[in-house]
RNA sequence: GGGCGGUUGGCUCAGGGGUAGAGCGUUUCCUUGACACGGAAGAGGUCACAGGUUCAAAUCCUGUACCGCCCACCA
C-alpha cells in the first residue's frame, strides 16, 4: 500500500472495473434474499448536479450497496427527466445570447437545440453520478422521452380520458406571461411584496352617491364587470342591482350581493374582475357576469382594455390608470400594503390569473385520490420522517383539479385529435384517433399543447420498468422499496406517483418515502444559482475524493434536519478516510505471510482482554450500523463507524497490539494479527456503503476472499463475542493510566520512576499490568497487585483511583503542596456530587415512587462517590503524612 | 390566518424524564517506526424564556419570543 491514499486514480480505476464487471446489475450478484429496488428521482436535464443531488444519490447508493451485501438482488434504476418548462427556459436563455427567440427558430429547429442541450447535460449528469460512485444499473437508464416511456404516458392519458378524468375547459388559470404558458397551482410560488392598496371611488350611474373599492391591482379595473358587497352589510342594504359607472370608461356595471365580499375588509366593497382573479371568476360565474380579458397572454393590455391602454404592459398600465384616476378625482387613497404575489416557480415572473381554455385532470373526489389517501393513512406507504404523512394527506384531501396542458414546445404533445367538425378524442396514435372518430387520419389536427412535466414523471417507478407492458422487470422489481427525495417535490411528484401507481398498476409504487435533508449554505440559505452560494460536487470530489464527500454529507444529513453545508465540513471526513488508510497500511505491513484467513475469529479461543474487548465493541458497531441503516439514520451509522474505528480500534486496540508485535511470543503475534485483520476486514464491509472506493481498495490490499467487497456479506452480530467484562477489563487500566499520568504530572515526578501499583479491585493483575505497560512502556512496573515492596525501598503509597495506589519512592522529588491543594479541590467536588445523590436518596418520595432501576442507580452513584471521597481523603492523608 | 420544524459548549449538530454528548475550533505537551489529514492531556454548556405536571424536566404539557419552512380565494 502506498503511504498516501490517492482518491483520484483509485476512484477512476475502481469505477471502471465495477462497471466492466457488470457488478451494478442485479443479475450479477448472488441474490438469494429477494429483490430491492430504487428508481432514482430523475434529475432535470437543465444543468449539472448540485449538492442536493449529491445527498440524494449518495444515500440511495449507500442503501443499495447495503442491501446488496444483505444478499438482495438490487436494482437501482437511473435516469433523467426532460423537465419541460425548466429545460425550455434554459435553452431559450441560451439562444437569447445569440439574439434569438424560439419563435425565430420555429418549433422544429428549437427542439433540435433542446435535444443538443439534453445530450450534453444528460451525459454530464450521468458522469457526475458515476463520479459519486453510484452503483446504478446503467443498462436500464431511462429518459422521460424514450419511446417506451412516451408510450406509457399516452396510455396514462388515454385511460384517464376514457375514464372521464380529463376534460377541457375555460377557467382562470395561472399564466406566466414570460414562459407564455399555463401552470398548475403548485408551480406558483408566493412571495411577500411591499405594495399598495388603492382605494377607488365608483360613482352610481344615477349620480346619487358612490362606492369605494380597494384593490392591489388597479389596472384590472378595466376588466371589472361588477362590484360586490356582502348581502348582510347594512351599509349597502337595498342597493343590489344599482348600476355603477366604471371610472375611466363609459361602462356601467352592477352592484351585486355576494357573501364572498368581506364586511371587515376596507369599505366592504370589492371590484369583480372575473377574467383575472380566481375568486372573481367564481363570483362571476355565480352571477352570470361577462368576463373581459383585458390582459393578454404576453402580459400586455388587450383591445378590450380600451384604446388608451391597449398594448401597454401590466406595469405601465397600472401607472397610467392610477394617474388617470387621480386626474379624474376617483382615487381616494393610496395605502401601503404588504401582500403575497404569485410568481412563476421557474422564472419568477409575476403570474397573471387568466381566463383560458386548458386541459384539466379531474382530481377532487376521484377514487384515484381516495386510494392514495388510504395507502398513506394506513401506512402501507410509510413516510420518513412521519410528519410528512399528515402533510401529504392534507394536501390530497384538499386537492383541486390539475391543469395539465402547457403552451410549450418541449414536452409530450397532448394526444388529443380534432376533426373538422370540432369533435375530438384521445388516442395513442393519429390512426387510433381517426378510427375512434370515424374520419381519415389526414383530416385530424393534433392539439398543439404539451403535457405538464409532472404528468409524465408521475409514472416513473413503473414506466421505467416497462409498464404498460407486463415485463419481467415490472413483475420482479415493482413495487419499489424506497423513494428518497427532496421535500419540495412532495406534492408535485411524490403524491402523484402514489396516485397513478395505485390507479394504473393496482399496487403502491414504493414502501417508504424518505425525505432527506435540504442542503443549505453556511448561513442557512438555500443554495441557488442566483445567490451564487452553490457548491459543485464534482469540484469537491476532485479536491477531497468522492468517499470524503459522501461521508461528510451522510454524516451531516440527520433525519428531518436541514444541513448547513460548506466546504470546510469535508476535511473532517477526508481525515477519517486518511485515518482508515493509514491504520490499514499499518495492519497490513505487520501481517505475517502465513495468516490463515479461513480461520475467522471465533468465540472459543483464549483471547486476551483487549482482543475480546475490541471484538465485543465490533459487535455493538455492527448492530448500530445495521439498525441505523434500516431506519434511515445514516448520520448515526456514520458516527458509529467513526467512533468505533478511530477511538476503539486505532487509538486503543492498534496501539495496544504494538506491544504484542514487539514481543517474541509467536502464538500471541499470530493471534493478534488475526484479530487486527478480522476487525479491519469486518469494518471495511460495514463502511463500504458509505465509502465504496476506499473500502474496495483496502479490502483488495488485505488478505481477502472474493472478487469485490461489494459482494461480501453484510456482517452480523456474533452474540458469543459480546463481552462487557472484557470491555471493562480494558477500560479500567486505561482509567488507571490516565490517573497515574495525571498524578505524575501533578507531582512533577517522571513517570519512568513508577514501579509499583497496588490494586484492591477484583481484576486480573497480570492483564492490567500488561495492558498498562503496553500503553505506556515508560512505566517500569515491577509489580501489580502486591503491597510488599521488593528490595526494601522506602517511599509512600498514593491512592490514584478508588482502588488503586501507586508507590512513590523516597528518591522522587515531589511537589506535595501543589498536590494537596488539588486533592482538596477534588474532595469539594466529590462532596457536592455526593450531597446531590444523597439528597435524592433521603427523599422518601424518591424511594417510594421512583423506579427500582433509578433507585439502584442512585445507590450505586452514592457508593461510587463515597468510594471516590474515601480515596481522595486517603490521598490527602498520605500527602499530609509525607509533608510531615 | 392555519400548520410544521428549530432554539443544547466559540461553530455545526446528536441526544432526550434520573447529576450534559460528538466533530470542528481552542489550550498545553509530543515530529515515538501507520497516520501532524496524527497522538496524549485539558478548558469550555444553569440545554431560548415563563409557567405547569412529576419524587425527579434540557427531555413531557401550556404559553411567549426569535429563526426557518409549508399551506390558504391576505380584494
Amino acid at each position: 500500500m502506498e503511504s498516501k491514499y490517492d482518491p483520484k486514480t483509485t476512484e477512476a480505476r475502481w469505477y471502471a472495473q465495477w462497471r466492466d464487471a457488470k457488478y451494478f446489475k442485479p443479475e450479477s450478484a448472488p441474490s438469494p434474499n429477494g429483490t430491492y429496488t430504487i428508481t432514482i428521482p430523475p434529475p432535470n436535464v437543465t444543468g449539472s448536479l448540485h449538492m442536493g443531488h449529491a445527498v440524494c444519490y449518495t444515500i440511495q447508493d449507500a442503501l443499495g450497496r447495503w442491501q446488496r451485501q444483505l444478499g438482495k438482488k438490487v436494482l437501482i434504476l437511473p435516469g433523467v427527466d426532460h423537465a419541460g418548462i425548466a429545460t425550455q427556459n434554459v435553452v431559450e436563455k441560451e439562444i437569447a445570447q445569440e439574439g434569438l427567440t424560439r419563435h425565430d427558430l420555429g418549433r422544429e429547429k428549437f427542439l433540435e437545440r433542446v435535444w443538443i442541450w439534453k445530450k450534453r447535460f444528460g451525459e454530464r449528469i450521468i458522469s457526475q453520478m458515476q463520479g459519486l460512485g453510484c452503483a446504478f444499473d446503467w443498462d436500464r437508464e431511462r429518459f422521460t422521452m424514450d419511446d417506451d416511456y412516451v408510450d406509457a404516458i399516452l396510455e396514462e392519458f388515454v385511460r384517464m380520458f376514457d375514464a372521464g378524468m380529463i376534460y377541457r375547459g375555460a377557467r382562470v388559470i395561472n399564466w406566466c406571461p414570460r414562459c407564455a404558458t399555463a401552470l398548475s397551482d403548485i408551480e406558483v410560488e408566493y412571495v411577500e411584496r411591499d405594495s399598495h392598496l388603492w382605494h377607488i371611488r365608483y360613482d352610481f350611474a344615477d349620480g346619487n352617491g358612490s362606492v369605494t373599492v380597494a384593490t392591489t391591482r388597479p389596472e384590472t379595473m378595466l376588466g371589472d364587470t361588477a362590484v360586490a358587497v356582502n348581502p348582510d352589510d347594512p351599509r349597502y342594504a337595498g342597493m343590489a342591482g344599482r348600476e355603477l359607472l366604471l371610472p375611466l370608461t363609459d361602462r356601467r356595471i352592477p352592484l351585486i350581493f355576494d357573501s364572498y365580499a368581506s364586511m371587515e375588509f376596507g369599505t366592504g366593497a370589492v371590484k369583480v374582475t372575473p377574467a383575472h382573479d380566481l375568486n372573481d371568476y367564481e363570483a362571476g360565474k355565480r352571477h352570470g357576469l361577462p368576463m373581459m380579458v383585458v390582459i393578454g397572454e404576453s402580459g400586455k393590455m388587450t383591445a378590450e382594455a380600451g384604446d388608451k391602454y391597449a398594448g401597454l404592459t401590466r406595469e405601465e398600465c397600472r401607472e397610467a390608470v392610477v394617474e388617470d384616476l387621480e386626474a379624474s378625482g376617483n382615487l381616494v387613497q393610496i395605502e401601503d400594503y404588504k401582500h403575497s404575489v404569485g410568481t412563476c416557480e421557474r422564472c419568477h415572473t409575476i403570474i397573471e390569473p387568466l381566463l383560458s381554455e386548458q386541459w384539466f385532470a379531474r382530481m377532487a373526489g376521484t377514487t384515484m385520490i381516495a386510494n392514495a389517501i388510504a395507502a398513506i393513512e394506513s401506512e402501507e406507504i410509510k413516510f420518513v420522517p412521519d410528519r410528512y404523512k399528515r402533510i401529504s394527506v392534507d394536501w390530497l384531501e384538499n386537492i383541486k383539479d390539475w391543469c395539465i396542458s402547457r403552451q410549450l414546445w418541449w414536452g409530450h404533445r397532448i394526444p388529443i385529435y380534432y376533426a373538422h367538425d370540432g369533435k375530438f378524442t384521445a388516442a395513442k396514435t393519429r390512426e387510433g384517433a381517426a378510427a375512434r372518430l370515424g374520419v381519415s387520419p389526414e383530416s385530424l389536427r393534433q392539439d398543439d399543447d404539451v403535457l405538464d412535466t409532472w404528468f409524465s414523471s408521475a409514472l416513473w417507478p413503473f414506466a421505467t420498468l416497462g409498464w404498460p407492458n407486463d415485463t419481467e422487470d415490472l413483475r420482479e422489481f415493482y413495487p419499489t422499496n424506497v423513494l428518497t427525495t427532496a421535500r419540495e417535490i412532495l406534492f408535485l411528484w411524490v403524491a402523484r406517483m402514489i396516485m397513478t401507481g395505485i390507479e394504473f398498476t393496482g399496487q403502491k409504487p414504493f414502501d417508504d418515502v424518505y425525505i432527506y435533508a435540504t442542503v443549505l449554505d453556511k448561513q442557512g440559505r438555500r443554495m441557488s444559482k442566483s445567490l451564487g452560494n452553490g457548491i459543485d460536487p464534482l469540484e469537491m470530489i476532485d479536491k477531497y475524493g468522492a468517499d470524503a464527500l459522501r461521508f461528510s454529507l451522510m454524516r451531516l444529513a440527520s433525519k428531518g434536519q436541514d444541513i448547513r453545508f460548506s466546504e470546510d465540513r469535508i476535511p473532517e471526513a477526508r481525515n477519517f478516510c486518511t485515518k482508515i488508510w493509514n491504520a490499514a497500511r499499518f495492519v497490513n505491513m505487520n501481517l505475517d505471510d502465513g495468516l490463515d484467513i479461513t480461520q475467522r475469529v471465533g468465540a472459543n479461543e483464549a483471547y486476551t482482554v483487549p482482543e475480546r474487548a475490541i471484538l465485543s465493541k465490533l459487535q455493538a458497531t455492527v448492530a448500530t450500523v445495521s439498525s441505523s441503516l434500516a431506519s434511515y439514520d445514516l448520520d448515526v451509522a456514520c458516527e458509529a463507524l467513526r467512533g468505533f474505528f478511530w477511538d476503539d480500534y486505532c487509538d486503543v486496540f492498534v496501539e495496544w497490539s504494538k506491544s504484542v508485535q514487539r514481543g517474541d511470543d509467536a502464538a500471541a503475534k499470530a493471534r493478534v494479527q488475526l484479530v487486527l485483520w478480522h476487525v479491519l476486514e469486518t469494518f471495511l464491509r460495514l463502511a463500504h456503503p458509505f465509502m465504496p472506493y476506499l473500502t474496495e481498495e483496502i479490502w483488495h490490499a488485505l488478505p481477502h476472499d472474493g472478487d469485490t467487497v461489494m459482494y461480501t456479506l453484510w456482517p452480523t452480530v456474533n452474540e458469543a463475542l459480546v463481552d462487557p467484562a472484557a470491555e471493562e477489563g480494558l477500560n479500567a487500566p486505561q482509567r488507571y493510566l490516565r490517573e497515574i499520568r495525571a498524578a505524575h504530572q501533578e507531582l512533577g515526578v517522571p513517570i519512568q520512576e513508577q514501579q509499583l501499583l497496588q490494586i484492591n479491585e477484583d481484576v486480573d493483575a497480570a492483564s492490567v499490568s500488561s495492558i498498562l505497560k503496553a500503553f505506556d512502556p515508560r512505566l517500569a512496573l515491577a509489580n501489580v497487585g502486591q503491597e510488599q515492596i521488593e528490595g526494601g525501598a522506602t517511599g509512600f503509597w498514593l491512592p490514584v483511583s478508588a482502588n488503586v495506589q501507586m508507590f512513590l519512592p523516597d528518591s522522587a522529588s515531589i511537589d506535595l503542596a501543589g498536590l494537596q491543594t488539588k486533592i482538596k479541590k477534588q474532595i469539594a467536588a466529590t462532596e457536592k456530587s455526593l450531597a446531590s445523590v444523597q439528597g435524592k436518596l433521603n427523599n422518601p418520595n424518591f424511594i417510594s415512587k421512583a423506579s427500582e432501576e433509578a433507585v439502584t442507580k442512585s445507590r450505586a452513584d452514592e457508593a461510587a462517590n463515597l468510594n471516590e471521597l474515601e480515596k481522595q481523603q486517603r490521598q490527602l492523608a498520605a500527602v499530609a503524612a509525607r509533608l510531615g
